[in-house]
DNA sequence: AAAGCGGTCAACCGCCAATCA
DNA sequence: TTGATTGGCGGTTGACCGCTT
Protein backbone atom coordinates (compact mmCIF):
# COMPACT_ATOMS: atom_id res chain seq x y z
CA UNK A 1 0.00 0.00 0.00
CA UNK A 2 1.18 3.71 -0.64
CA UNK A 3 1.00 6.55 0.83
CA UNK A 4 -2.97 7.79 0.99
CA UNK A 5 -3.21 10.85 -1.13
CA UNK A 6 -3.56 13.98 0.98
CA UNK A 7 -7.09 14.83 -0.02
CA UNK A 8 -10.21 12.98 -1.47
CA UNK A 9 -10.08 13.46 -4.81
CA UNK A 10 -13.41 13.17 -5.19
CA UNK A 11 -15.59 16.61 -4.83
CA UNK A 12 -12.25 18.74 -4.16
CA UNK A 13 -12.08 21.72 -6.22
CA UNK A 14 -8.93 22.80 -8.80
CA UNK A 15 -7.18 25.51 -10.10
CA UNK A 16 -7.98 28.88 -9.48
CA UNK A 17 -9.60 30.06 -6.48
CA UNK A 18 -12.40 32.73 -6.58
CA UNK A 19 -12.54 35.63 -4.24
CA UNK A 20 -15.28 33.84 -2.06
CA UNK A 21 -12.49 31.04 -1.17
CA UNK A 22 -10.44 33.78 -0.76
CA UNK A 23 -12.69 35.42 1.75
CA UNK A 24 -13.51 32.24 3.50
CA UNK A 25 -10.04 31.08 3.53
CA UNK A 26 -9.12 34.34 5.27
CA UNK A 27 -11.86 34.66 7.69
CA UNK A 28 -11.10 31.22 9.20
CA UNK A 29 -7.55 31.92 9.93
CA UNK A 30 -8.20 35.04 11.03
CA UNK A 31 -10.45 33.59 13.68
CA UNK A 32 -9.18 30.25 14.05
CA UNK A 33 -5.61 30.36 12.87
CA UNK A 34 -4.73 27.68 10.50
CA UNK A 35 -4.18 25.13 12.89
CA UNK A 36 -4.36 21.42 11.33
CA UNK A 37 -4.42 22.70 7.28
CA UNK A 38 -6.08 18.88 6.81
CA UNK A 39 -9.06 19.56 8.64
CA UNK A 40 -9.70 23.18 7.51
CA UNK A 41 -11.19 22.89 4.39
CA UNK A 42 -13.93 21.15 6.05
CA UNK A 43 -14.35 23.43 8.88
CA UNK A 44 -13.83 26.31 7.21
CA UNK A 45 -16.57 25.32 4.61
CA UNK A 46 -14.08 25.24 1.69
CA UNK A 47 -14.15 21.86 -1.02
CA UNK A 48 -10.33 22.18 -1.18
CA UNK A 49 -7.30 19.81 -0.54
CA UNK A 50 -5.80 21.14 2.40
CA UNK A 51 -2.61 21.51 0.61
CA UNK A 52 -4.19 23.67 -1.81
CA UNK A 53 -5.60 26.31 0.87
CA UNK A 54 -1.97 26.12 2.97
CA UNK A 55 -0.15 27.25 -0.49
CA UNK A 56 -2.52 29.83 -1.44
CA UNK A 57 -2.55 31.22 2.16
CA UNK A 58 1.07 31.60 2.33
CA UNK A 59 1.59 32.22 -1.23
CA UNK A 60 -1.20 35.19 -1.87
CA UNK A 61 -3.30 35.79 0.62
CA UNK A 62 -1.33 35.92 4.40
CA UNK A 63 -1.43 39.77 5.23
CA UNK A 64 2.66 40.44 5.35
CA UNK A 65 3.02 39.81 1.85
CA UNK A 66 4.25 42.46 -0.24
CA UNK A 67 3.23 42.51 -3.52
CA UNK A 68 4.61 44.07 -7.08
CA UNK A 69 7.62 43.98 -8.82
CA UNK A 70 10.90 43.58 -7.03
CA UNK A 71 13.41 46.67 -6.83
CA UNK A 72 16.62 46.63 -7.92
CA UNK A 73 18.09 46.00 -4.39
CA UNK A 74 15.69 43.05 -3.93
CA UNK A 75 16.99 41.39 -7.12
CA UNK A 76 20.59 41.81 -6.21
CA UNK A 77 19.79 40.23 -2.68
CA UNK A 78 18.63 37.35 -4.57
CA UNK A 79 21.30 36.56 -6.93
CA UNK A 80 23.65 37.04 -4.02
CA UNK A 81 21.42 34.70 -1.80
CA UNK A 82 21.74 31.90 -4.78
CA UNK A 83 25.17 31.90 -5.40
CA UNK A 84 25.31 30.96 -1.91
CA UNK A 85 22.34 29.14 -1.26
CA UNK A 86 21.86 27.55 -4.55
CA UNK A 87 18.04 26.60 -5.37
CA UNK A 88 16.75 26.69 -1.21
CA UNK A 89 14.06 29.20 -2.39
CA UNK A 90 12.56 29.18 0.91
CA UNK A 91 15.65 30.29 2.44
CA UNK A 92 16.11 32.77 0.31
CA UNK A 93 12.67 33.82 0.62
CA UNK A 94 13.21 33.97 4.86
CA UNK A 95 15.94 36.79 4.11
CA UNK A 96 13.18 39.10 1.93
CA UNK A 97 10.74 40.21 3.92
CA UNK A 98 7.18 40.26 2.14
CA UNK A 99 8.29 37.65 -0.40
CA UNK A 100 7.45 34.44 -0.74
CA UNK A 101 9.51 31.40 -1.84
CA UNK A 102 7.19 30.94 -5.17
CA UNK A 103 7.40 34.35 -6.40
CA UNK A 104 10.81 34.56 -5.60
CA UNK A 105 11.42 31.18 -7.66
CA UNK A 106 9.00 32.47 -11.12
CA UNK A 107 11.10 35.54 -10.64
CA UNK A 108 14.36 33.18 -11.32
CA UNK A 109 13.42 31.61 -13.32
CA UNK A 110 11.35 33.91 -15.76
CA UNK A 111 13.83 37.48 -15.17
CA UNK A 112 16.85 36.67 -13.23
CA UNK A 113 18.06 33.57 -15.16
CA UNK A 114 17.91 34.94 -18.29
CA UNK A 115 19.70 38.16 -17.36
CA UNK A 116 22.60 36.15 -16.28
CA UNK A 117 22.73 34.14 -19.03
CA UNK A 118 22.72 37.43 -21.22
CA UNK A 119 25.58 38.51 -19.35
CA UNK A 120 27.65 35.79 -19.77
CA UNK A 121 27.07 34.52 -16.29
CA UNK A 122 26.22 30.64 -15.54
CA UNK A 123 22.60 30.79 -13.76
CA UNK A 124 23.44 27.43 -11.89
CA UNK A 125 27.17 28.03 -10.57
CA UNK A 126 27.11 31.52 -10.30
CA UNK A 127 30.80 31.25 -12.21
CA UNK A 128 31.52 33.60 -15.53
CA UNK A 129 31.04 31.95 -18.70
CA UNK A 130 34.26 32.95 -19.95
CA UNK A 131 33.97 31.46 -23.69
CA UNK A 132 31.08 34.25 -23.62
CA UNK A 133 32.58 36.94 -21.80
CA UNK A 134 35.56 38.91 -24.27
CA UNK A 135 33.24 41.61 -24.14
CA UNK A 136 32.51 42.21 -20.32
CA UNK A 137 36.24 41.12 -18.96
CA UNK A 138 37.66 43.26 -21.35
CA UNK A 139 40.01 45.74 -19.23
CA UNK A 140 39.16 48.74 -21.40
CA UNK A 141 35.23 48.10 -20.49
CA UNK A 142 35.31 46.49 -17.33
CA UNK A 143 38.73 46.25 -15.55
CA UNK A 144 38.04 44.70 -12.11
CA UNK A 145 36.03 42.30 -13.42
CA UNK A 146 39.10 41.33 -16.04
CA UNK A 147 41.28 41.14 -12.75
CA UNK A 148 39.49 39.76 -9.85
CA UNK A 149 38.88 36.10 -9.06
CA UNK A 150 36.05 34.53 -9.96
CA UNK A 151 34.24 35.30 -6.83
CA UNK A 152 35.16 39.32 -6.95
CA UNK A 153 34.48 39.08 -10.78
CA UNK A 154 31.04 38.05 -10.21
CA UNK A 155 30.43 40.96 -8.11
CA UNK A 156 32.02 43.25 -10.05
CA UNK A 157 29.77 42.12 -13.44
CA UNK A 158 26.77 42.41 -11.77
CA UNK A 159 28.05 46.09 -10.69
CA UNK A 160 29.03 46.77 -14.28
CA UNK A 161 25.50 45.06 -14.92
CA UNK A 162 23.72 47.77 -12.65
CA UNK A 163 25.39 50.80 -14.04
CA UNK A 164 24.82 49.78 -17.75
CA UNK A 165 21.04 49.45 -16.45
CA UNK A 166 21.34 52.71 -14.90
CA UNK A 167 22.83 54.31 -18.01
CA UNK A 168 19.75 52.42 -19.94
CA UNK A 169 22.07 50.51 -22.27
CA UNK A 170 20.58 47.25 -21.82
C1' DA B 1 -8.46 40.02 -38.11
C1' DA B 2 -6.63 36.02 -36.45
C1' DA B 3 -3.27 32.54 -35.79
C1' DG B 4 1.08 31.56 -33.69
C1' DC B 5 4.39 32.30 -30.30
C1' DG B 6 6.72 33.34 -26.07
C1' DG B 7 6.61 35.27 -21.35
C1' DT B 8 4.53 35.24 -16.91
C1' DC B 9 2.88 33.36 -12.73
C1' DA B 10 -0.67 30.88 -9.88
C1' DA B 11 -1.34 26.39 -8.76
C1' DC B 12 -0.41 21.51 -8.72
C1' DC B 13 2.52 17.30 -8.09
C1' DG B 14 5.61 14.32 -5.96
C1' DC B 15 9.08 13.76 -2.77
C1' DC B 16 11.19 14.10 1.79
C1' DA B 17 11.91 15.14 6.64
C1' DA B 18 9.74 15.85 10.97
C1' DT B 19 6.35 14.50 14.03
C1' DC B 20 3.08 11.55 16.13
C1' DA B 21 0.91 7.42 18.03
C1' DT C 1 11.15 1.21 17.03
C1' DT C 2 8.23 1.64 13.33
C1' DG C 3 4.69 2.87 10.27
C1' DA C 4 1.37 6.56 9.35
C1' DT C 5 0.50 11.32 8.95
C1' DT C 6 1.52 16.06 8.16
C1' DG C 7 3.87 20.16 6.61
C1' DG C 8 7.09 22.07 3.64
C1' DC C 9 9.88 22.27 -0.36
C1' DG C 10 11.49 22.42 -5.31
C1' DG C 11 10.17 21.30 -9.93
C1' DT C 12 6.75 21.52 -13.33
C1' DT C 13 2.49 22.58 -15.66
C1' DG C 14 -0.94 25.08 -18.00
C1' DA C 15 -3.97 29.08 -18.48
C1' DC C 16 -3.77 33.64 -19.66
C1' DC C 17 -2.09 37.69 -21.95
C1' DG C 18 0.34 40.64 -25.06
C1' DC C 19 3.14 40.93 -29.06
C1' DT C 20 4.36 39.67 -33.75
C1' DT C 21 3.54 38.08 -38.26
Amino acid sequence: MGRSPCCDKNGVMKGPWTPEEDLKLTQYIQMHGPGNWRTLPKNAGLQRCGKSCRLRWSNYLRPDIKRGRFSFEEEESIIQLHSVLGNKWSAIAARLPGRTDNEIKNYWNTHIRKRLLRMGIDPVTHAPRLDLLDLQICPVICPIAAAATVAVRILALIQFYRRLCLARLI
